[in-house]
DNA sequence: AAGTGGTCTAGACCACCGG
DNA sequence: CGGTGGTCTAGACCACTTC
C-alpha cells in the first residue's frame, strides 16, 4: 500500500483548465457572451496567467473562444460552414462564386506555386487578389496566379490596376474550358499581410487551400486561400446530385 | 527630424525570430538535421527560452521543424500529400483503400455525429476505429460511426470486437449502394487518444475531416477523421478524368 | 546520469480599444 | 484614461530519451 500511487499520470494543469472550461462554455456561457479577464481566471484557479493563456489558446484554436487585444474574450460561435469544393465546377470569378476582386498586378509567384505553372521561376504573372466574406466577416484572402500564356487575350487588357483589371482578368479566363481541378489543405499561420484581410493577429493559424485549375492539358491557374481556422469549416461537397435533406430533430421512434 | 519615427510598428521578437529562422532552415539546414538545443538557440540569439520556443512552435506548426521530448528538434520534411476526396467514390473497406481496422465497439457517438445519423441522442452504434499509415508513420486515426439499421445484417454479426468484427461490418457495408458523400475539414486538437496513436502530445493540432456517407437516401455512416496537422497535406483530386502530368523542371524558352 | 523538450511561475511592459 | 489581451523575461522543475 503506501503511496496509492494514483495520478501515476499527472494531467498538465493547463490541460485540465482545457477541460474545465470547455465544460463550463457547454453549460453556463451563451454565444458572445463575455468572460471574465485573464488576470482574474488565473486567479480564480490559482495558476499563472500564462498556464491560463495556454488554455485560452487551445479553445481559441478550437473555435470555442474568440480574443481580441483590448476588448476581451468572448464565447464563439459555431464554425461556419464555407463551401471550397462543391458542385460548382466553374473558373473563379463565374457568376455567383463568394469572392470579391480587390486587385490585379504582376508578380513573381513563390516558388511552390511556379512549380505547378510552366512559367520560369522568376517570371511575372498577374496576380490577382480576391476577398470572400460571410455573414458580414472576413473568411479568406486569395491570391490567384494567371500565367500570361494561359488565355489568348491577357496581353491585350488595359484596364489600369485595380478590381477592374481584376474582372477583366478573370473574364478572359472564363473563355476558356476548365477540364478539371486539383485541391490541396493544409495548415499554415497567417501572413503580416492576409492576416490584416482577415482582422486577426500576424501568426493566426489559418487554412490553406491550394487550387489547380486545369484548361487544355496544362495549368492554367493557380490558387492560393487562406481561411480563418478558427471560425471556418471548409466543406467539400460530393454528393453526385443526389438530394440530401438533413433534418437534426429526427429521431428514431 | 527628432525622432525619425522608425519603427512605429515594432515587430515582435518572436516572430522575427521566424523569419530569420525559416531562412537559415531555406538555406542552411537539410531534412533531418538536429538543431541546436532551445537553451543554446535562445542565448545565441539573445533572447528568452519561452521567446524562443514561441518561434519554435509556429514553425513546427508549418510543419518546417519536428520536436521530440527527450530527442531534439529536427528540421522536417515536406509534407506529405493525403488523398481524402480522390476519385475513389467507395465505402470505407473498399479493397486498396489506405485504412487499417482496428476495432469495433459499440458506442454512443458525439451529439454533432448523431445529429446526422437518423438516430437518437444517446443510442449504441457500431463504432469502427481505424488508422492510416503513409511511409511507416502514422498520419490518421478514424472513428467510423454506422447505426445498426443502416444495413440489413448488422445485427447478425458474431465476430468478437476486434478487427475481425470490424472487418465484418464494413463488409456489411458494401453491400449498399453508395450514392454521395460530403466532407468537411476543420482544425482541431488532438484529444489524449488520437494523440497517442498519432504519436504526438495531447493538445497537437489536427486536421479533422467528417465524411457523411449517403445511401439510400440517408446518412448510413459517418467517419471522423483526424489527420496530423504538422506533416499531413490533405488532397482533394477533382479532375474529372483528365490525365494532367506535373513536370516541375519544365519552363518557358 | 545527462541532456532534451514540456510545463509552470511571478513578475514586467507594450499595443490596442473603449469611454 | 483605465482595462484588455499580447509580448517578454529569468528563472524552476518535470517527463522523456539516450547512453
Amino acid at each position: 500500500m503506501g503511496t496509492t500511487q494514483l495520478e501515476s499520470v499527472p494531467e498538465p494543469k493547463y490541460w485540465h483548465l482545457k477541460t474545465v472550461l470547455t465544460e463550463a462554455l457547454d453549460s453556463e456561457f451563451s454565444v458572445g457572451e463575455i468572460l471574465p479577464n485573464e488576470r482574474d481566471l488565473a486567479a480564480r484557479f490559482g495558476v499563472a496567467r500564462a498556464t491560463l493563456r495556454q488554455a485560452l489558446e487551445q479553445l481559441e484554436l478550437e473555435g470555442r473562444l474568440q480574443r481580441r487585444r483590448g476588448v476581451g474574450t468572448t464565447v464563439a460561435p459555431p464554425r461556419v460552414g464555407v463551401a471550397v469544393g462543391s458542385e460548382q465546377h466553374t473558373w473563379p470569378g463565374a457568376p455567383g462564386d463568394a469572392w470579391q476582386p480587390v486587385d490585379c498586378t504582376a508578380a513573381v509567384p513563390p516558388a511552390a506555386v511556379a512549380g505547378f505553372l510552366d512559367a520560369a521561376q522568376d517570371e511575372q504573372v498577374h496576380t490577382v487578389r480576391r476577398s470572400r466574406v460571410t455573414h458580414g466577416q472576413p473568411v479568406a484572402a486569395e491570391l490567384l496566379y494567371i500565367p500570361e500564356s494561359s488565355a489568348p487575350d491577357l496581353s491585350a487588357i488595359d484596364a489600369p490596376s485595380g478590381a477592374a483589371r481584376a474582372r477583366a482578368v478573370l473574364r478572359e479566363l472564363q473563355r476558356l474550358g476548365l477540364e478539371g481541378r486539383e485541391q490541396a489543405v493544409e495548415l499554415g499561420s497567417a501572413s503580416a499581410e492576409d492576416a490584416k484581410e482577415l482582422d486577426r493577429l500576424p501568426g493566426a493559424p489559418v487554412l490553406v487551400v491550394t487550387t489547380r485549375f486545369f484548361a487544355e492539358g496544362r495549368t492554367a491557374a493557380v490558387s492560393v486561400a487562406t481561411y480563418r481556422a478558427d471560425t471556418c469549416r471548409l466543406t467539400f461537397g460530393d454528393s453526385g446530385g443526389v438530394e440530401i435533406h438533413h433534418d437534426p430533430e429526427r429521431r428514431a421512434s
